[in-house]
DNA sequence: GGTTATTTGTTCGTATGTATG
DNA sequence: GCATACATACGAACAAATAAC
């Protein structure tokens, strides 16, 4: 499947974080180097992502000490974006489908109710 | 954004064509060098999405020809595995993000009447 | 206070994949 | 099919900040 770069995932991953709280501003992110041993993937590539994140105002790095959530990180914004991107992935891929707009909203609640516990 | 490497994207973009019938078994494809000009991508670009395409037994060449698309290709399933593969990747994206079910199912609805002729 | 060791981010080079001509 | 340029991922060595002794 390939959901693009490596590094963009893991960028995303923390947002999604941030989102749902897990993460909150002024939290420390996870050493590269641990979170790469988790991810099994290199270093290098989780520096790649923070530096990402460091860019867009997210994060920010202090040298010997770790990778924190910046303190006017957006937090509030961030989960009605990322849905709000979701949506539009979605409903983009149903029309390139040809799927009527009933049928994709019948596909959504089909697909809840396979993984639903209620 | 980006959603991958412009070759994938092009084979998606094949396989979408099929699944909505602008594309049936036997039809023949834009040769690569037409394709190549519409889209304004590299030749062998569009050479390269054929190759991965007939490597998975959707369409085949035929020297002198051109691209056709493979007779026994399975278009009746096509539609409904991209449909669910993007509802399963909504609906991942939503429980990352921590969003309850309704309010999912909410956001589509309201992306369907933000977008709609109706 | 100074030295060492650990933890952290930083930077270099290399290999593979993608897109181009 | 080949050669070139760029992006991605990897690996190892480096420099700064900290804590312990």
């Amino acid at each position: 499947m390939s959901a693009g770069p490596i590094f963009e995932q893991i960028a995303k991953n923390v947002r999604q974080q941030l989102a749902r709280g897990d993460l909150a501003p002024g939290d420390r992110l996870p050493s590269a180097r641990d979170l790469a041993a988790t991810l099994s993937v290199n270093p290098n590539t989780v520096v790649h992502a923070y530096s990402l994140l460091e860019q867009q105002d997210v994060i920010e790095k202090r040298r010997g000490l770790g990778t924190f959530v910046r303190p006017d990180a957006p937090v509030p914004t961030l989960k009605n974006e990322l849905l709000h991107a979701a949506v539009t992935t979605f409903l983009g891929e149903a029309r390139q489908l040809g799927v009527p707009d009933s049928q994709a909203l019948a596909a959504i609640e089909e697909g809840l109710n396979a993984s639903d516990s209620s």
